[in-house]
RNA sequence: GGAAAGAUGGCGGAGUGGUCGAUCGCGGCGGUCUUGAAAACCGUUGACCUUCACGGGUCCGGGGGUUCGAAUCCCUCUCUUUCCGCCA
């Protein structure tokens, strides 16, 4: 959530932030933050008063009864009835306010940075990079340091290429090259669990391991520590990284013991830091971790949940970072290198793409999506979300760090991204990398999976 | 699942109704000494809210209660540890 400071310091850019990712009257709910802090303030201040004086009059009771002057205590006492009841009551006012306020803040979006692009969707997120993909149009575009809106993306030339690529009759999406090769069954994931969970066999199993063992020892090179947390989290850590209590209904929900299935490894290892004050020299921390992520997904349907493209349970290399606020941009940036070099080892077709205020997250203050082409289906899967939250998961996470300066407790910034999650890459990595002899294996995986071919 | 004990500042650990936000030790920071470092010695060292400031207020796992006054007494919840049971 936002900081006080940060409305009280920069209203006008506050509510512009708010109108560029689209939050309905935004000027209203500042200017309801701003009253209700006022009225808290005033109903503290009167409580202070009182409770200074209510001491006063307690401590004195103590020397009275000390020196067996008793009557003159007794008297005292009697003083303190009305000042009780003024302390109930301002205490309540002031209660009130408060969580009026953390209400109403709850519900009110990071700012978004000044680089994010005004927009409502999808159309309108602007592509920056691309790797491993001859769409010559957008490379000259970037080329000459101009972002392609997807709106004015040139769809037909990616056709084009992967018609090119894999001759038309051939080309098979993922879920029937999982069938022909035998290496991912979803009927068998239906009959013991469910739709969404597909059961991996053979090949396809040594390809997930092979693809988290990747995943790791590239974090690892680059200097992330190596995380295996609880993949099951109490309500602290749901309110803590902000699934709760906005994605209730996306979350697995074990009732008896009131714990959540993860949707990320973001929510425990971020949640590692929360309620800490972290020295500024051990800044930045660089963390990563596999974990399975579990998904409700309530709601979807259609070609976006065919195959892979959309599970309930899906495994995920996820990096997290603790950084300072005069770094965490630079954090960021290693952050999408490292994912961008991972894409360009596994030779897949990429873009990144900025997101565009509408289409953030509620959370963060810029992300960054990387999507890869799926030359079966024809179209861009998201396999990477990065982001930099700046100080708002961090004040609700309480997450603090001192300065070396000049010791003070300020608020961290953090940030995190998927580098990567598996489904979509294998769909991908299947599906361009077909041939008639079986499907090719990238040669950066080969030393994991211990091939450099599924037949 | 049964029984018992416990939760105090970065850590360890005192404190059982009245100047206790909390003795002390470790750690951290500053200094003396030293060419430098270590050791020793001296000093200092929690967070949050509020105030231009002085100051004031809150916090001893969470919530509630008793009392003029609660870290300390009562109720309740959560968690941890130990023993028994079960068990990969």
């Amino acid at each position: 959530m936002l900081t006080l400071k940060q409305i009280y310091d920069n209203q006008d850019r506050v509510i512009a932030g708010l109108e560029k990712k689209h939050f309905a009257g935004a000027r209203e709910a500042i200017a309801e933050v701003i009253a209700l802090d006022a009225t808290r303030k005033a109903a503290q201040q009167k409580k202070d008063a009182a409770a200074a004086e209510m001491n006063k009059i307690s401590k004195s009771i103590g020397m009275l009864m000390a020196q067996g002057k008793r009557e003159e205590a007794n008297a005292a006492k009697a003083q303190t009835g009305s000042l009780k009841e003024q302390i109930a009551l301002f205490d309540k006012e002031m209660a009130q306010a408060e969580e009026a306020q953390r209400n109403l803040l709850l519900t009110i979006p990071n700012v978004p940075y000044d680089i994010v692009p005004e927009g409502t969707g999808a159309e309108d997120n602007l592509a920056v990079r691309m790797g491993n993909w001859p769409n010559q149009a957008v490379l000259d575009s970037l080329a000459a340091g101009k972002p392609v809106a997807l709106r004015d993306w040139p769809t037909h030339a990616d056709e084009a290429i992967a018609a090119e690529r894999i001759a038309q009759s051939e080309k098979l999406p993922h879920w029937e090259l999982a069938k022909k090769y035998n290496l991912i069954d979803f009927d068998l994931g239906v009959k013991i669990s469910g739709a969404g969970f597909p059961v991996y066999i053979g090949q396809g199993a040594r390809l997930q391991r092979a693809l988290i063992n990747f995943f790791l020892a590239e974090a690892n090179k680059a200097g992330y520590t190596e995380i295996m947390p609880p993949t099951v989290v109490n309500q602290a850590s749901g309110y803590g990284t902000g699934q709760l209590p906005d994605k209730e209904g996306q979350m697995y929900h074990c009732e008896v013991d009131d714990l959540y299935l993860i949707p990320t490894a973001e929510v425990p290892v971020t949640n590692l830091y929360r309620d800490e004050i972290i020295d500024e020299a051990q800044l930045p921390i660089k963390n990563c971790a596999y974990t399975e992520c579990f998904r409700r997904e309530a709601g979807s349907y259609g070609k976006d949940v065919r195959g892979l493209n959309r599970l309930h349970e899906f495994s995920k290399i996820e990096i997290v970072r603790i950084d300072t606020p005069e770094h965490s941009d630079a954090s960021h940036h290693e952050m999408l290198d490292h994912v961008e070099g991972l894409l360009k080892k596994l030779e897949l077709p990429y873009r990144v793409l900025r997101l565009c205020g509408g289409d953030m997250s509620f959370t963060a203050a810029l992300c960054y999506d990387f999507e890869v082409y799926s030359e079966a289906q024809h179209r861009w899967l998201e396999v990477s979300s990065t982001s930099n939250f700046d100080t708002y998961q961090a004040n609700r996470l309480h997450c603090r760090y001192r300065r070396a300066e000049d010791k003070k407790v300020t608020l961290c910034h953090t940030l995190n991204g998927s580098a990567l999650a598996l489904p979509r890459i294998v769909a991908a990595l299947l599906e361009n990398n077909q041939t008639e002899d079986g499907i090719r294996i990238p040669a950066a995986l080969q030393p994991y999976f211990g091939a450099d071919m599924i037949k």
